[in-house]
DNA sequence: TTAGGGTTAG
C-alpha cells in the first residue's frame, strides 16, 4: 500500500480517516486500521523533515475518534487520546464534541455536562457545534426537557449552563476507577461540590439547532408541538433562525410518519411558495409515503415532477418505489424501476439489491432472487453484508425450504458473518412452515447456547458464536412449534429464557394450544409397562408445563417449585 | 475532522 521510504502528508491520509469515519458498516474500524497503520510507520521513520509533514496532527486525531465514537468502542477512544501527547497533539474544541458522542454512544448522559466543564476549564474555545452536539445527545436520550432548557438558556443568554445541566442530572453520576470515562474526565464528579464554571462566551441558538429539538419532539410524536415551533420559527428576528429546507423537510417527515401526505403536500407547497426549494430529500421522504400508503401512483408522479423540477431521483429515490412496487406486489414494476435506474447510470447499492430480492423473494422467485443475490457477490461496488444474507435465508424460509436456507446460513458463516436474531427468526418461520419440528430443536440448542443459557456457563466457547439477545418473535415461533409438537420440555426452556430476557410469554396461546392438541395425551390406559415406562418422562415434562401455565396438574398441593423441577430434569444435560 | 433531514431486515 505505502511505498518505502515515502510518507502521505498528513492532510492526505487523514482525509481519507475521516471520509471512512463516517460511512456505515466497518468503515470507521477501517479508519482505525488506517490511522494505526501510518502512526506505526511514522514512528519508524527518521527523516524529521518528513515525519513533521506526515504525523498525526489534532485533526488527524478528531478524525480516528470520531470513528471510535461511531462504533461506540470507548477504550480505543481512551487509547487514542492518550496517544495525543506523544505527537504533541492538544484536544481542541472538535475533540471534545466527538467526546460528547461518545458519551452518548455509551448511555452516559450524567456525563455531558462535565465534557462542557472540560471544555471551559482547559480554556479551549467553545463554539456553537459544542451546544449543536449537546442537544443532540439530549433529543438522542430522549430527553426533551433538558434539551430544550439548554435552547431556552442560549436564547437568554445565560452563561450558568454547567450549573442548569448538573442540576438536570436526575442522578449522582458516578465513575469508578476502571471506568474509560474517569480517565477520559479526570476529576470531573469529585470536582462536582464546587462551583460549576461560567461560560466565557454565550451563543443564539440558531435553526439548526431548532430542528434538531423538533427532532425530537417528531421522534416523541408531538406533531403539534413541531408546527408550533416551525411557526415561532418564522416570527424570530434573526435570519439565522429561520426554517430552512432541512426545517421543513423534517416537518413534512413526521406528517408522513402520521399518514398524513395531505399536510405533507401542504408544506412543500408552502416551500415553494416562500421560496425555501425542497429538495431531493424532500421528495424521497414524500414518495416513502405514498409508497406506505399504497398510492404508488402518486409517487410517480413525484418522480415526474422530480426530472421536471430538474432535481435527478437518486438510489434512495429508486429503492423506495422499488419496496413501494412490493407492498402492492408489483414485482415486475420493481424489476423495472431497477433497470431502469441502472439506464440512468445510478450505480445499486446493496440496499437495491437487497431491496429487490425481496420482490422475488414475496413472489416466490427463489431463482431470481439468487440470481441477484449472485450480481450482489460479483458488484466489486457492493460489500454483501447481514442484512442480504438475512434476505436470502429469507427467501428459503418463506417457502419452507428449510434445508436450503440453512445451507445459506452455513455459507454466512463460511464468509465470516454471523447469523443474528434475524437470521433465526426467518429460519424459525421457514420450520414452522414446514412443520419440521425437530429442526426447531437444533436450532434453539444453537440458540441457547448464544444466549449463555443451558450449560450454566457464561458463554460457550465450542460454538465460536457471539453472543445472541433474543427478541419475542424468534422465542415465541420457537416455543410455539415445541408446544405443537409436545416437546414441553424444550418449551419450558423457551419460555424460562423468554422470562430471562424480560419477554412476556404468551401464556394464553400456549393453554390455547395445549388444551387443543395434547389435553387428551397420557390417557391411554391400555399402553403395556414398557411403553408407559418411555412415557414417563415425557409425561413429568408434560405435567411442569402444565404447571406453568397454571392448568390443572399432578403437582397441585404439594411443595413443588417450578425452578427446582427445571433443574431436576435439565440441569444434569 | 464533529453537530439537523431520507432508503433496506423476520
Amino acid at each position: 500500500m505505502l511505498k518505502s521510504g515515502y510518507l502521505p502528508h498528513v492532510k492526505a491520509w487523514s482525509s481519507v480517516v475521516s471520509k471512512l469515519a463516517s460511512l456505515g458498516d466497518d468503515s470507521p474500524m477501517e479508519a482505525i486500521k488506517i490511522f494505526s497503520a501510518v502512526t506505526k510507520r511514522v514512528r519508524r521513520f527518521s527523516d524529521p523533515a518528513v515525519v513533521k509533514l506526515s504525523k498525526p496532527d489534532t485533526a488527524a486525531y478528531n478524525a480516528v475518534l470520531n470513528a471510535c465514537a461511531n462504533i461506540g468502542d470507548k477504550n480505543r477512544f481512551l487509547e487514542l487520546f492518550d496517544e495525543m501527547n506523544e505527537f504533541d497533539c492538544e484536544p481542541d474544541v472538535l475533540t471534545y464534541n466527538v467526546m460528547i458522542k461518545l458519551c452518548a454512544r455509551a448511555d452516559r448522559k450524567d456525563l455531558l455536562v462535565f465534557v462542557l466543564e472540560r471544555i471551559v476549564e482547559k480554556g479551549i474555545p467553545l463554539c456553537m457545534s459544542t451546544f449543536q452536539s449537546l442537544v443532540a445527545a439530549y433529543v438522542g436520550f430522549g430527553d426533551l426537557v433538558t434539551a430544550e432548557k439548554v435552547v431556552q438558556a442560549m436564547r437568554e443568554g445565560r452563561r450558568d449552563l454547567c450549573k442548569i445541566l448538573r442540576e438536570a442530572n436526575e442522578e449522582k453520576p458516578c465513575l469508578s476507577d476502571t471506568d474509560v470515562f474517569e480517565k477520559l474526565l479526570p476529576n470531573s464528579v469529585s470536582s462536582r461540590d464546587n462551583e460549576p464554571l461560567e461560560l466565557s462566551r454565550v451563543f443564539e441558538p440558531n435553526s439548526r439547532m431548532y430542528t434538531t429539538l423538533m427532532k425530537g419532539y417528531m421522534n416523541a410524536g408531538r406533531v403539534t408541538d413541531m408546527v408550533r415551533m416551525l411557526e415561532a420559527m418564522r416570527h424570530l428576528g434573526d435570519s439565522e433562525s429561520h426554517p430552512d429546507h432541512v426545517t421543513y423537510t423534517t416537518v413534512i417527515t413526521a406528517f408522513v410518519k402520521q399518514g398524513s401526505m395531505d399536510r405533507a403536500r401542504e408544506v412543500l407547497a408552502e416551500m415553494a411558495r416562500i421560496g425555501v426549494p425542497a429538495n431531493r430529500v424532500t421528495y424521497n421522504v414524500l414518495i416513502k409515503g405514498y409508497c406506505q400508503q399504497l398510492q404508488i401512483d402518486k409517487a410517480e408522479e413525484l418522480i415526474k415532477e422530480m426530472f421536471d423540477t430538474g432535481i435527478e431521483p437518486d438510489v434512495v429515490s429508486y429503492n423506495t418505489i422499488i419496496d413501494g412496487c412490493i407492498l402492492v406486489d408489483d414485482s415486475a414494476g420493481a424489476l423495472s424501476y431497477f433497470n431502469e435506474m441502472r439506464a440512468r447510470g445510478i450505480a445499486p447499492t446493496k440496499v437495491s439489491y437487497t431491496t429487490l430480492m425481496k420482490a422475488f423473494a414475496s413472489s416466490g422467485q427463489t431463482k431470481l432472487a439468487n440470481k441477484v443475490f449472485d450480481e450482489m457477490l460479483k458488484d466489486p461496488r457492493v460489500k454483501v453484508d447481514l442484512v442480504a444474507w438475512n434476505m436470502l435465508v429469507d427467501v428459503y424460509s418463506k417457502l419452507g425450504k428449510v434445508e436450503e436456507a440453512k445451507s445459506v446460513i452455513e455459507r454466512m458463516k463460511e464468509n465470516g458473518i454471523y447469523p443474528n436474531v434475524a437470521t433465526y427468526g426467518s429460519l424459525a418461520n421457514g420450520i414452522a412452515l414446514a412443520r419440521k419440528p425437530g429442526e426447531a430443536l437444533l436450532l434453539w440448542n444453537e440458540i441457547r447456547q448464544r444466549c449463555g443459557m443451558g450449560t450454566g456457563e457464561e458463554s460457550n466457547p465450542s460454538s465460536g458464536l457471539p453472543p445472541l439477545e433474543p427478541d419475542e418473535g424468534l422465542l415465541d415461533t420457537l416455543a410455539d412449534i415445541c408446544v405443537r409438537a409436545a416437546f414441553f420440555k424444550k418449551a419450558l426452556e423457551i419460555v424460562a429464557c423468554m422470562e430471562q430476557h424480560g419477554i412476556p410469554p404468551n401464556k394464553t396461546k400456549f393453554t390455547r394450544i395445549y388444551v387443543e392438541m395434547h389435553s387428551r395425551m397420557f390417557t391411554s390406559k391400555h399402553a403395556s409397562q414398557a411403553r408407559q415406562d418411555r412415557r414417563k418422562e415425557r409425561k413429568r415434562a408434560a405435567e411442569a408445563f402444565k404447571f406453568w401455565l397454571g392448568l390443572p396438574n399432578s403437582y397441585y398441593g404439594s411443595e413443588w417449585r417450578l425452578d427446582s423441577v427445571i433443574d431436576e430434569e435439565y440441569g444434569s444435560e
